[in-house]
DNA sequence: TCAAAAGTGTTGTCATTACACCCATGA
DNA sequence: TCATGGGTGTAATGACAACACTTTTGA
């Protein structure tokens, strides 16, 4: 592969993960030289296209370095270009400056991301990435907060419409679960009776499994799978 | 300005309008020489974003050289980089040889936009644009009748939630001719009477004027006009 | 008086909301 | 036996779909 960087252009992912509990998102832990003082600051990962790929591929690429796994399920959001996402900030400007300056005017098309906890624990995750708590995360170097927040607005309007949520729960999970990630990504409440029977009505592809949960304290919960054969036949059907 | 143009990325513009039955796509028609012979082949505009420039003001300068109007409503929707999207055609290929090759690799970011017919009237179309029928428009150069398509998809996404369509219509205008942008756009028939009352009742920024149509050989309509204060209000009240 | 599009209401169905109690389990 | 979360049903309301006739105008 040729190797050759597209150097006004740039790919940044936005990774998010549900550990059960809480929507966690990747990112790599920067330590910044300047003036003989480090800063630390935290970035989403991203790279340059390289000159005979697409875009898809360098986020691809991206996420397969943080994190080990592959196909994940991505999507690009939106173009980012203001003159100066690079240079609000001194200490920012200096993390590029540091790495060899490609140049001073890179715009960004964000992508986000959803990988299951499942495939992460089976992979090596590089030193620098952490997962962080979509709740703490701050210090971001650039315009990655903006990047972020736009990622998560397209997410809300996403999931209303697509099976995308199913892409961080594992093969087997419990309405609970499912309630508790639409509820954290729409950031609103969702009465639980209304929101299990629409899942039970509406979304015929998600299927009832016979195993149950073991060793909570507490009536254990059904399982249930995402089914994609049900899935598509049943949108072929809707969209006709 | 800096005239430094950024070499791997650009900026292609889906333009639409409407002429009070039917939606128009602007494409500039380019005459390709290649080995002696000419062809003809339609093109969205388009341009390079310079080195100092927003890619959604590349957008807006685009509009403006073809159209010579500013202030024209836009939203980009789409990334797009095949490798081969330049290369597809030979003589598409010619194109881009015939103004001196800038790169190969040229990744396009897709912008649709939505102009008024009045507006374009007060203004000088430049000569090679012109406006075709959206279901006429065929011949397109490189990956073009692609971006096209996704911009009508995002369209059919986007109008349901905003008051994107008031764009294409003049001040004052029918609920009929906004009925018939509707269905045109969505690509569906929509029940003329529920329509209506959908209009009345859910938009109440769609004031009722006082003023009729005259001169038509049948029941003169209504004129409405769309009111941006009130439609505002409405929906910080809805979102909060 | 005709043609052509504007304008208007009702009914049935379905989706959405609000809301409270019993169940199964491990501790 | 208690604490914990799982699981269930009903009634009211609002949104949406289907559907046909009368009105106003210019020709």
């Amino acid at each position: 592969m040729n190797r050759e960087v597209i150097p006004n252009l740039s790919v940044d992912c936005a990774l998010f993960s549900f550990d059960g509990n809480q929507i966690k998102i990747l990112l790599r832990q920067e330590k910044i030289l300047l003036n003989g003082k480090t800063y630390n600051k935290y970035k989403l990962p991203g790279d340059h296209p390289f000159m005979n790929e697409i875009i898809e591929n360098t986020a691809e690429r991206i996420l397969f370095e943080q994190t080990g796994a592959r196909d994940i399920f991505m999507k690009q959001f939106w173009v980012f270009s203001s003159l100066d996402r690079l240079k609000r900030n001194e200490v920012d400007f200096a993390w590029i400056k540091n790495r060899g300056l490609i140049s001073e005017r890179v715009i960004t098309v964000g992508f986000y991301s959803f990988v299951k906890k499942g495939v992460m624990e089976n992979q090596h995750l590089i030193p620098e990435a952490t997962w962080v708590n979509i709740h703490d995360v701050q210090n971001l170097i650039f315009d990655h907060e903006e990047i972020l927040q736009k990622a998560r607005e397209q997410i809300k309007k996403d999931i209303e419409h697509q099976p995308l949520v199913f892409e961080l729960l594992p093969a087997k999970f419990t309405l609970a679960q499912l309630h508790n990630i639409y509820e954290l990504l729409l950031e609103k409440k969702l009465d639980r009776r209304n929101f299990r029977r629409k899942v039970l009505l509406a979304m015929p592809y998600v299927k009832e499994l016979s195993e149950k949960q073991k060793g909570v304290a507490h009536k254990p919960a059904k399982f249930y799978a995402f089914d994609k054969k049900i899935y598509d036949k049943h949108i072929i059907h809707k969209t006709s």
